[in-house]
DNA sequence: AACAGACAAAAACAAGAATAATTGTCGTGT
DNA sequence: ACACGACAATTATTCTTGTTTTTGTCTGTT
């Protein structure tokens, strides 16, 4: 229970002890316990976040975003404790994406996207039934109904 | 098959006549075939890529942007035709995801970027090694518990 | 070794103006 | 129906400038 020391989370994350310090005083990342003197303790928990932090500033993610996206998370998912431990973060400079249970979303607005690309294909095939075979528009109403291609017009006769 | 007619992919993807022509002109997707008149004429692979920018533009990518990962894309993945049809994409406003062969990286700059959160365990373990410990605490501290509390919320902590 | 404080350099941010890109809408011609 | 062109309206981007945050380095204390 006794937790790491400073020196040894130093070692073993590669953040500064200035960071460390810092982030302390400014409550983005504190030691879960202390000893009688006052002196902090790691738990393993804290330096899977610290390793996080180190990564996504190594990522191109500044403090200031840290900060927020923690605030974040812990709004959208209630449930999470340390959020730089809980959950799957892919972070790229700008933005840090959340991946929690099999979807993925913007870790400071919550905006949640995937492009489900299977699903063109039922677009055209719904697009084919609402437009069976065009007879609309008085302009051209000499458009073939099977196939015969009798209208002349050039060859714009689609078709699949 | 002919492929797609200018009216049918408005209808299909949703995307605007002005768009479709402006995106033409301008090169970032254009239809891969054309009848003897000139008209295009958009192949299946065309819509998907079309209904993919789409989507980009529904969840805020700018179309810069978006000619920014085309162009980056076909730098990192030569073997890749048609960008936008043919990986996975996760996008959120200012940052365009791509992923591929289960690994994901940034669209633009091609950083990649996992948090593998089991590498933690071996650097720990790799400075218990490298630091032999005098006299201290030992046995490995258990895995995250969800709750971990117990109190000693530490209600830090005075500053300065 | 761990902590606190103070100073300055570096990095990140916010707000705004100038610039460029994108889109809507009109009208034309085939 | 499709394409082209031109104009204005909207939307992004870039480039400022001033401000805040973060970090490095130092000194001193327990």
């Amino acid at each position: 229970m006794d937790g790491f020391t400073n020196r040894q989370v130093i070692r073993i994350t590669g953040v500064t002890e200035r960071q460390l310090t810092y982030w302390r005083k400014t409550g983005l990342l504190c030691p879960t316990a202390h000893t009688a003197g006052g002196h902090a303790r790691y738990s393993f928990h804290d330096l899977i976040a610290l390793k996080a932090a180190k990564r996504l500033i190594d990522a191109g993610v500044s403090v200031q975003r840290m900060r927020k996206v923690i605030v974040s998370l812990v709004r959208f998912l209630p449930t999470i404790d340390q959020p730089l431990s809980e959950v799957s973060l892919v972070a790229t400079g700008d933005v840090v994406l959340v991946f929690h249970r099999g979807v993925a979303f913007e870790a400071i607005t919550g905006q949640e996207w995937v492009l489900p690309i299977a699903e063109l294909q039922r677009d055209v095939v719904r697009d084919r039934a609402a437009n069976p075979i065009p007879v609309q528009e008085e302009l051209f109403p000499a458009w073939p109904v099977a196939n015969g291609e009798g209208g002349g017009r050039t060859g714009n006769r689609a078709v699949s």
